[in-house]
DNA sequence: CGCCAGGCTTCTA
DNA sequence: TAGAAGCATGGC
């Protein structure tokens, strides 16, 4: 088990001896669209309903601001995946020489736990499309359909955003994804998708059951099972882990890896997209 | 300007 | 049933 350290101070919570933890890298590795650094190198982002700013004080050292105990331990340790040995994964994973490689690259990168909700949403925006303009969509998704708090705006509601109709959608600049938000808020408000039933259901079941919505392939299912859901049998294969994956594993994924191929992935997808001289 | 982007739906043979 | 075209928009 890992174990850190999380004391109250006067700015919020300051974790120490927190090891395999880097927020560049796992705030800026294409999993999640709503965290920016700002010029003094504080993360600031909404996540779960709550506006929270972090600093990396250190290799293994934060501080999380506008947070007390009580939050920190119920929203921020789950949702950027704190209790979770990366040490042992990035050591079964180095069997492999290439994975050795990729997690060598960003040591720090962890999984997050976001909103199952909003990782459909913005891996619906996010098809044929890249990620800097991923994130201005998705930031005026919650400007016009999200309640504004503290810091910004939240994450729209299903129910909030299946009111809307495409023109409402229009100042989103989505492009022919709006039509795939819709749909995908209208079912999930109506209860003909229901995401409360995610977790109870096999890989299998889940990805087709994500795929009733219009505009989410087996990629975006992926990718909404990985990041929304947690789902270690996901492994989304988009234009640059299909380079990676012929350039790398001709011979495919190995036996060591599998047991990890979600969190294996995202080493892959980070490593191939910020070195493409190596494929 | 032209190619491409964390793909999917629809059309065609 | 496989493969190609079309899709909105803007980053580079």
């Amino acid at each position: 088990m890992a174990e850190y350290k999380a004391i109250p101070c006067r700015d919020g919570v300051k974790v120490s001896d927190l090891k395999d933890f880097s927020l560049l890298e796992t705030l800026d590795c294409g999993q999640c669209f709503r965290w920016m650094p700002d010029e003094n190198g504080i993360w600031q982002g909404i996540a779960m309903g709550h506006y929270l700013r972090i600093r990396q004080l250190g290799e293994t050292d934060f501080l999380f601001m506008d947070t007390n105990m009580e939050q920190f331990k119920q929203i921020w340790e789950p949702y950027f995946d704190l209790n979770v040995d990366y040490g042992a994964i990035k050591t079964a994973l180095a069997a492999d020489p290439v994975m050795a490689q990729a997690t060598r690259y960003a040591p720090g990168l962890r999984i997050l736990r976001q909103d199952g909700w909003e990782a459909l949403c913005t891996f619906i925006i996010s098809q044929n499309n890249n990620i800097k303009r991923i994130r201005g969509i998705v930031e005026r998704l919650c400007q016009c359909f999200g309640e504004p708090i503290e810091g910004g705006y939240d994450f729209p509601t299903p129910q909030r955003l299946a009111e809307a109709s495409l023109e409402d959608l229009a100042p989103l600049r989505s492009g022919f994804r709006a039509k795939y938000l819709l749909d995908a808020a209208r079912k999930v408000a109506g209860g003909q998708v229901d995401l409360s039933r995610v977790p109870q259901l096999s890989y299998e079941e889940a990805q087709n059951y994500l795929q009733q919505i219009k505009g989410v392939g087996p990629k975006v299912a992926d990718c909404a099972l990985l990041f929304g859901f947690y789902r270690m049998e996901a492994f989304p294969m988009d234009v640059w882990m299909k380079r990676a994956m012929k350039s790398l594993y001709p011979e495919g994924l190995p036996e060591a890896v599998q047991p990890y191929r979600g969190i294996a992935q995202q080493y892959l997808f980070h490593y191939a997209r910020t070195n493409p001289q190596l494929l």
